[in-house]
DNA sequence: TCCCGACATCGACATCCGTCAATGCCTGGA
DNA sequence: TCCAGGCATTGACGGATGTCGATGTCGGGA
């Protein structure tokens, strides 16, 4: 049997439901052994990472941002991404799903645009949580 | 024929090639909103978010940051998970190929901890590469 | 020298995911 | 009223991914 202390650190996290997001923690030193994610924590965050795992989609991000007025129509997505329109739906879809863009119909085209500060309380989440 | 107003937005500041990272975006005003990421960034900065894209991975990274001495083997690691050794061998796999822990053998024992500023590294490309 | 234990690798399996062509829905104009 | 076009949905397909059991590898102790 090993020495090694088995000491199942505590994991019943507290889960405080809504993070304070946006704010950058910035300690820069060592904060002393936080909490490990909770399973629906890290389910949440594992959710939300996902939809920015896949480089379409990072591009139909920043598509979006660059695109003038902040907001594009999937008419305008199609040819600088080079897929199919029903591929550049879905992972339109994806991202509206996932929080990180919003969905406006506005007679035949449908303009999409960020969600301010989405991204950032995402990566704020991924700072604060994990790395400290 | 739809006049798209052209709202706030302009400005423009070139986006280098590497962002200086760690530091959490601009603050409140001005879009950065340039050139969109190329295809070549957009598969690597995917590539890093596949790693964290999974719950199991997010909760070995807070346990690994939350163990003692901040650092943990992997039988420290396969109770607070629930799953296989195999399986969590795999997942810390992935997590050292992403650069995101580092892996010390010590006799019988295989060590992981994070890589300092890996994490802050991949929240600072999200939040300025994207729109932050 | 042999055995045990910690860890990595392998092979297999089920599921998920990205993509497309085809089709349906809805809006605006003729 | 019908038609044209922008977009969402569906169904299908191939590849990627998470998980496990079995097995291989290596170091330390008897």
């Amino acid at each position: 049997m090993l020495s090694r202390m088995a000491t199942t650190v505590l994991q019943s996290a507290d889960a405080p439901a809504d993070a304070p997001v946006g704010a950058t923690g910035a300690a820069c030193c060592a904060p002393p052994v936080t909490a490990p994610l909770g399973v629906e924590d890290a389910t949440a965050l594992a959710r939300s990472m996902k939809a920015l795992a896949d480089p379409t989609r990072l591009r139909l991000l920043s598509l979006v941002a660059a695109h003038e007025g902040g907001e594009a129509c999937v008419c305008d997505l199609t040819d600088p991404v080079g897929l199919s329109q029903p591929t550049v739906s879905h992972h339109l879809k994806v991202l509206v799903d996932a929080g990180l863009l919003t969905r406006d119909k506005r007679g035949v085209w449908a303009y999409y645009a960020l969600v301010p500060g989405a991204l950032d309380a995402l990566a704020g989440r991924l700072a604060t949580r994990l790395g400290g």
